[in-house]
DNA sequence: CACCCCCTCTTTTTT
DNA sequence: AGAGGGGGTG
């Protein structure tokens, strides 16, 4: 069943590997038969083999097939997991090394973009956002405050070093740290204590790495670290589809590994099993224009299948209607269920008049990345109670919490309050436990505080006693964040959705794992991204190219098709054109029978209408292989006049229910 | 101290 | 067009 190129990557076992994997061409298939051949071989165990994915939800899907192929507890202790997630993992055993205490907790972007905001007073957003783009940076390199600040090149990066050493003593203090860090920290440690290393290479003897190419400088040196001179690992990736640059990601990593691995072996997977030929034959000439190091030619034994249709609007809404409107005939003149079809956009907002096209005619569908279950105020909220009960160290998970609910507690009594734990050199939620605090505070807001210093407490001696899931449950009542749910919301209608949230969050913790803290549970929740829900049944998909990597669907549209939305201007401006290829790139080849483009002749942007352009990217596609409207009225007539009476048949279902 | 209203500025992609 | 910040009021 496998191709001898598949074959070749499964049974090499001795050795670094590098697959490199064209779109569609079976590599999570061949991780899986590799991790299944590294079990039965019995060269490794499961438990010392780990596989690491891009993201979590690609982690679920291998999780998944893992079960499927490999039946009984051959695959117990298997490790499958983000880089993020096996960080998490590292520093919840290793944290002395690291300088953390136990249940430190993790920051999210909104937490540590906060964090550089309070250290740069009366800055601009945009230069707050600069800098924390660079401190984040910096870490993707590796690089710690010091070494950030010997190698700034300019006082743009050397103010930035000094916020990224201030930032990081806070984090310290917090007993916190940030995404970034759970590679850097890691890495910090592997690269500097030789008991450590011996250890976790021990632990992990195989090594899995999905997605190589969106690997950065942090992540690859943590690859090298643990897997050593001998480089026991596996390597997946597509230089084609490298989409993570503006965030770090160094797909160059790809050519560096033949250099620190001199007997690395390359093999090249080259059938794509997913796309129409013509589909292939346009994404192949596509990236055809750009430079290549390593040159891979697609090919397919499927049918040709149809041409790609392209579809120029009006606007922005003329291009919903007619996408939606094409899902809804194909749906009923053809039957094709709806979670065959996926419209993928450049940016987010771009999904708008899609949600209100859809609706207007009633086809389902499931928008990911929206504001996502991890967003939702009261989900942020009840996190930031369970951080405070597993640290109280979190000043910045104590400031949310002693906020919501609201408890008259104010800026100027927690100033008070932060200017007696500096003095006293202890965190704000030690601080208002201390004695005297109380006394030191208006009436009002010491009642507050006791108030919230009583809940903590009841909560924090119940952690140990009981679930999770049940903690959580309590919290929700004793913070009286569900009282105030019920205050805020005008309608009972949306207190229950609200609700519905906080219990979807015990839920969620309900499935960890056995003797896991609340703590715990809450780190690993951070990690989870809006892009991890689950998606839920036969519904039409609307996301960003970004997130459709990995997955593929029978009917695909890319809408936006236009200069300055796809490419983007901002992305140009920083000359990653080839980038924004490689994202056409990754959306065609998405398709597996057929695929549309469409663009629009004027957009508002702000309060005025502004004229667009094709994307340039249509005009690299081969013309033989495009369709578009207008050019064969014969065959546009025809299908008008199909629509006209499935849009009938439509009506009248409508009518019936 | 909390709420409300008005003003401004913004739209790239996310572990 | 919508969110977030700032200022004024209750």
């Amino acid at each position: 069943m496998l191709n001898p190129p598949q074959r070749a990557a499964v049974l090499h076992d001795q050795g670094p590997l590098l697959v490199l994997a064209g779109a569609g061409s079976g590599k999570t298939r061949v991780i899986v038969e590799k991790i299944a051949h590294l079990i039965a071989s019995g060269r490794y165990p499961a438990r010392r083999i780990a596989a690491i994915t891009f993201t979590n939800k690609s982690a679920k899907e291998m999780r998944e097939r893992v079960a499927k192929r490999i039946r009984g507890d051959a695959a117990d202790g298997l490790t499958i997991c983000t880089f993020h997630a096996l960080g998490l993992k590292f520093l919840q055993i290793e944290h002395e090394a690291a300088g953390l205490k136990r249940g430190f907790s993790i920051f999210d972007a909104d937490d540590a973009a906060a964090q550089v905001k309070d250290l740069m007073p009366g800055a601009k957003p945009d230069a707050v956002e600069d800098v924390r783009n660079l401190i984040s940076r910096a870490k993707n390199a590796g690089l710690s405050p010091e070494q950030a600040l010997a190698v700034a090149r300019s006082t743009r990066e050397m103010e930035a070093a000094k916020l990224y050493a201030r930032y990081q003593a806070r984090l310290q203090t917090f007993n916190a740290v940030d995404f970034d860090d759970l590679i850097r920290l890691p890495l910090q440690i592997l690269e500097s204590n030789e008991d450590v290393v011996r250890a976790w290479r021990e632990r992990i003897g195989y090594l899995l790495v999905d997605e190589c190419q969106d690997t950065n400088d942090a992540q690859y040196r943590l690859l090298r670290a643990i897997a050593g001179p001998a480089g026991n690992f596996t390597c997946v990736g597509d230089d084609d589809q490298s989409i993570y640059a503006w965030r770090g990601a160094n797909p160059e990593n790809l050519d560096q590994m033949g250099q620190d691995y001199p007997d690395l072996q390359v093999i090249k997977l080259e059938q794509n099993y997913r796309c129409s030929n013509r589909v292939l034959r346009a994404a192949n000439a596509l990236i055809a224009r750009n430079p290549h190091k390593h040159l891979k030619t697609l090919w397919s034994d499927q049918a040709d299948g149809e041409r790609i249709r392209v579809w120029e609007c009006r606007d922005n809404e003329h291009e919903a209607e007619k996408v939606a409107g094409e899902i809804a005939f194909l749906h009923e003149a053809r039957q094709v269920p709806w979670n065959e079809f996926c419209i993928l956009f450049r940016s987010n907002h771009q999904s708008r008049p899609l949600e209100k096209a859809l609706q207007l005619l009633r086809v389902p569908y499931h928008l990911t990345g929206g504001t996502a279950f991890l967003e939702r105020q009261e989900v942020k909220d009840a996190l930031s109670w369970l951080r405070v009960i597993a640290n109280p160290d979190d000043d910045a998970a104590f400031l949310r919490a002693v906020q919501s609910p609201k408890r008259e507690v104010g800026a100027t009594s927690l100033a008070r309050l932060a200017e007696l734990a500096a003095s006293r050199n202890m965190p704000l939620s030690r601080a208002a436990q201390s004695m005297g605090a109380l006394q030191q505070l208006p009436p009002r807001a010491a009642n507050g505080l006791g108030a919230f210093n009583d809940a903590i407490d009841d909560l924090r001696d119940n952690a140990t006693k009981m679930s999770a899931a049940d903690l959580v449950r309590r919290l929700a009542e004793k913070s009286g964040l569900l009282t105030e749910l019920r205050a805020q919301c005008k309608d009972e209608a949306s207190f229950q959705r609200r609700k519905a949230n906080l219990d979807e969050l015990a839920e969620w913790f309900e499935g960890g794992p056995r003797g896991a803290t609340a703590g715990d549970l809450a780190a690993q929740l951070a990690l989870l991204s809006r892009n991890d829900k689950d998606d839920g049944g036969n519904q039409v998909r609307l996301m960003s190219l970004h997130a459709a990597k990995g997955l593929e669907f029978g009917y695909v549209f890319i809408i936006g098709c236009e200069d300055g939305t796809l490419p983007h201007d901002a992305a140009m401006e920083e000359g990653s054109l080839e980038e924004e290829r490689r994202l056409m790139y990754v959306g065609i080849t998405r398709a597996k029978k057929r695929l549309w483009l469409s663009y629009s002749r004027e957009t508002r942007r702000f309060r005025e209408k502004v004229r667009l352009k094709p994307s340039r990217f249509i005009d690299e596609l081969p013309a033989s292989e495009l369709q578009r409207d207008g050019a064969d009225p014969v065959a546009d007539a025809m299908h008008k006049k199909e629509r006209a009476s499935a849009g009938f048949a439509a009506i009248q279902a409508l009518l019936d229910d």
